[in-house]
DNA sequence: TATGAATGAGAGTTCATTCAT
DNA sequence: AATGAATGAACTCTCATTCAT
């Protein structure tokens, strides 16, 4: 028995899954999960029909590596930039900021998962939630206990203003046009949601425009 | 056939569509828009697979009229509670609570709209959009545009607000446990709200939580 | 709820049932079990792909079906040749010659019998040895232990020999060729097979053939 | 290349050979023909799935190649038995422990010529006769002429008894239970099988069982 | 010689929809 | 108006086979 396994065939099976995941992400986004069509997402990918089968063993199971591995991209780059400041506040207006720009960016994540975390699909749902805890503890620990840590912040319970920020993201970051543009802005909802979370409401600018 | 039978008739055509109307939302609701199915529905109704094409013209139709008819009990149940009080603050109160009451109390109905909501589909979409406009008026005229006449709100977009409030509304109403249960409260919902509007934000009450 | 469920469809129903088991022991035959394609069936039964579908909820469905129909067939028409002596002798004969004419007029059949008697599915053949129970107690009673308690038979083991016969049946029977023809004739496996049972094995007939 | 080296290649090529064939029919013997997958088999053997391909042309080469080696071994290890006495009757009793004793030690070989000889596929069915055709012979000269020359069995067609020993031998022998282990023992049949061939049929031993 | 990524024909199955009754 | 048998397009998934390396 020898083996021929050689860098060549690990990079060329890495480039194939890279180009289906890219093929699907953008189906899904498109189709739904139920209209997602296999074939057509490994062609889209420039393969055979039966390509896709290679490298997932199923519909269900693409469908749950893009979750997870949409999660982790979406993790990254929101603490990525939540870290930059030390400041809770302004932490809060990283945190939309960051998230508007992800759904922006990444338009066909960002579908996906609105599609699954509102869709009947109780699996994925899990799989969801699953994947987005990291995310979860973020909001709790690094934004609304640092904030109340600081002082800035009034004594809420953080797990559950982490929820209450969780789903005010994903519910407006989630209702993107087809450019990728939310309809309103996130600073406008990082100044409601810091106006329900400080400790001395700030001196409201922009009187004219929420 | 003499005219006598006629309102039988008629009577016993709209009973029918009832039933399936009740089915298909059920339905919907569990298995989401492309995993329904026509023949379970109309058993759920206790007719035949046949009948329901008597009534609605192909699955999509179906859905359409379930949306339109949720959208105008959604309005007619939010409405007839916040014209309850005259006060805009109040009425933003008013707005959470009549609005997670529905969740809770409509549960199908619901999870159907949030389907289509963040669904792929983009006719649903339109129709949700369209179907809801008398919603975000409401919102629009009778509680912001109001509270800025009244003095206690901050000169803001009334068009703008509504939106924000109607997806922090849906973002939140729709994410109910099994039970219909939201993970955070409508009073909660509201307070967090009411302080990014109101011009003088009120003292803060329940310290410890929210 | 109306109904007008009528002898009509219920008789259109057990025609076209008829059609597709008819249908599908020829292509299980001729194709066996892996080989055989349900569309196929369904158009050669005169029907479009998915009827079958209507009937049999599986390919599996439709071969247990199949087995178990054909085994009641089986055990009609062998027990109603067998019965018609009460010598047990005798009886050897008219089950070889029953068995073989079985094999002769319901080729199709006897083919798929043998096909999941000998090949690799298990549960085939489970359902098959249950199915075949009560002919293997029609030749341990009404055949081994009656020869036995005649006194024409040795006193053998009326389970085992049953056993024994059975597997000579079908190990010759289903050696037909194309017309349903078997390469030996029954009266002379009858003869061996009494030769073998017999407390006074019988004058030698036939010396020149077997 | 250099000479050298080739009778390596020849032994590596024959040994890889080998492995193939031997996961090949245990694979068979379990799935049957078209559910076996080759590239199963070429894991089982310790290859990648191309592999097979440099020794056999398709799946169907493969079944016809061990069709073929299965007949010769199954002759050799016959033959070598049966020869041992020079008396047709002891012969006989050889016959049938022999083969019993193959399919007990030669389990998957056993189940897959017994698939082949009772399934549906017309061009194995045909190899396998091709392929067993010296048995036949080995039978009807070497054990039936033989009897009747040395004057012991009665004056039987030899090519006529030879097909239904085989018969009998291979319908009960290929019903073995999952050790290998027939239902009736290689004595019992060939007893039975006796007191039809024997001008003097012996004095019955073992009475109370077969 | 061995490899394993890619292929694509073909399978079983589902189900919205039609229509004669 | 209600029925339910029939339809057939469309889908997911399997796997024998090819071939460049």
């Amino acid at each position: 028995m020898v083996r021929y396994k050689d860098n060549e065939h690990e990079k060329i099976k890495s480039e194939t899954r890279r180009s289906l995941l890219d093929a699907a992400i953008v189906e899904f986004a498109r189709e739904g999960y139920e209209g997602a069509n296999i074939n057509r997402i490994s062609q889209a990918a420039g393969f055979a029909k039966g390509t896709i089968y290679n490298y997932f063993d199923s519909k269900r199971a693409l469908m749950i590596t893009l979750i997870e591995e949409t999660a982790g991209l979406h993790l990254e780059f929101i603490t990525e930039q939540v870290h930059r400041h030390d400041d809770a506040s302004r932490r809060v207006e990283l945190f939309f900021n960051a998230g508007f720009a992800f759904a922006s960016n990444f338009l066909a994540h960002g579908l996906v998962m609105v599609n699954n975390l509102y869709g009947p699909d109780t699996e994925f749902k899990q799989v969801m939630y699953q994947a987005y805890l990291p995310m979860f503890e973020l909001v709790g620990k690094d934004i609304i206990a640092l904030g109340i840590s600081q002082g800035t912040f009034r004594q809420v319970d953080p797990t559950h203003m982490a929820s209450m920020l969780m789903m005010i993201y994903l519910g407006i970051a989630s209702q993107v046009n087809e450019e990728g543009k939310p309809w309103v802005e996130a600073d406008q909802v990082a100044g409601l949601v810091l106006n329900g979370l400080l400790n001395q409401p700030r001196a409201q600018k922009n009187k004219s425009h929420v």
